[in-house]
DNA sequence: CTTGGAAAGTCAATAAGACTGACATAAGCT
DNA sequence: AGCTTATGTCAGTCTTATTGACTTTCCAAG
């Protein structure tokens, strides 16, 4: 119990080490997310729909269900955000190749538009952040992050066709 | 133009790794809140509750407005969310001793337990991230993270009196 | 010592974004 | 033909936030 162990292992994983990095993802993600909120307060659109416009654009003919998988929101929710987007003509929707019950979303012209504005604030947050931290700090961030992640939420692969019932 | 640029400036700041990393915040994020909340079902409490409970830990006699203007939500919306924790005995409240009109906000015991067994999981799985990244890596994350904060946002310096007329 | 302003609390109305539950339609699969 | 899947939608609820208006208490400056 007394062996020496490492002063950076006694130094970073102290429970106050890891309190202020807990504090610290708290308040990053807000200023992560204030630049577009504002840009989005414009068109009168919310955290949803950029969510749903930043994936789309992500995976061009995305189905609804790869979308809801993803976002981990019923369709409910999605689809309302969604309804509106398609109605302001910045998604459109195709029927499935394969399978013909299927919805396949693509960005419009407009939408790839919006997307981009929403997109260059947050990257230019994100630039210069990096950027003043430098590239290894930048390699270090992502690790930390990529651990962080918990694969049960966001793995598509997972079982959750009962999106629909019991939500916990 | 043409001038032979660090490799690493041009692989760490493409558009395309920042758009990874605006992703990697989304997702890390999730995972982040993704046990506590499970805990918080538990008490019928919810994320806000969470956050009241961390920041009263984090600045005991905190007051009232301090807390305001640290979370950025309105008093109104932090008065229910407090209203709450008070009758439930986990926050308590008594009157400034150089201010008479401020609150000092402090934790009971019980208050202090449930802040810990949120916090435990919280910290466990930033323990874990961390620790499977390295010093280094956490280095780099931690600064990168500082970089990322809005110091306009969480600035209790600002001049943020008045916060209940027009949130812009 | 009066008065204006600050800190806190509360009532009421509204909105966004999520949820559940139930049901409908179209299409694929067996 | 019949079950299942993907999508869409109606209706109702909940949480967290908002704005606006008003009250009480108390500090501090005139």
């Amino acid at each position: 119990m007394q062996e020496k162990q490492s002063s950076q292992e006694i130094l970073f994983l102290t429970d106050e080490q890891l309190r202020l990095g807990v504090e610290a993802m708290f308040f990053a993600y807000r200023g992560f997310t204030a630049d577009p909120d504002k840009i989005l307060e414009k068109y009168s659109y919310g955290r949803a729909h950029h969510r749903a416009l930043h994936f789309i654009n992500s995976y061009p003919e995305t189905t609804v269900n790869h979308l809801i998988n993803i976002l981990g929101v019923t369709k409910q929710s999605l689809n309302r955000v969604l309804r509106m987007l398609i109605d302001d003509g910045l998604v459109q929707v195709d029927i499935g190749k394969r399978d013909k019950r299927e919805r396949t979303l693509i960005l419009t012209l407009k939408g790839r538009a919006l997307e981009n504005e929403l997109s260059i604030v947050q990257r230019n947050r994100m630039r210069l952040a990096y950027k003043a931290a430098g590239p290894d700090a930048v390699a270090g961030f992502r690790t930390v992050l990529n651990y962080m992640i918990d694969s049960n939420l966001n793995n598509e692969e997972t079982d959750n066709k009962n999106y629909n019932e019991g939500r916990e």
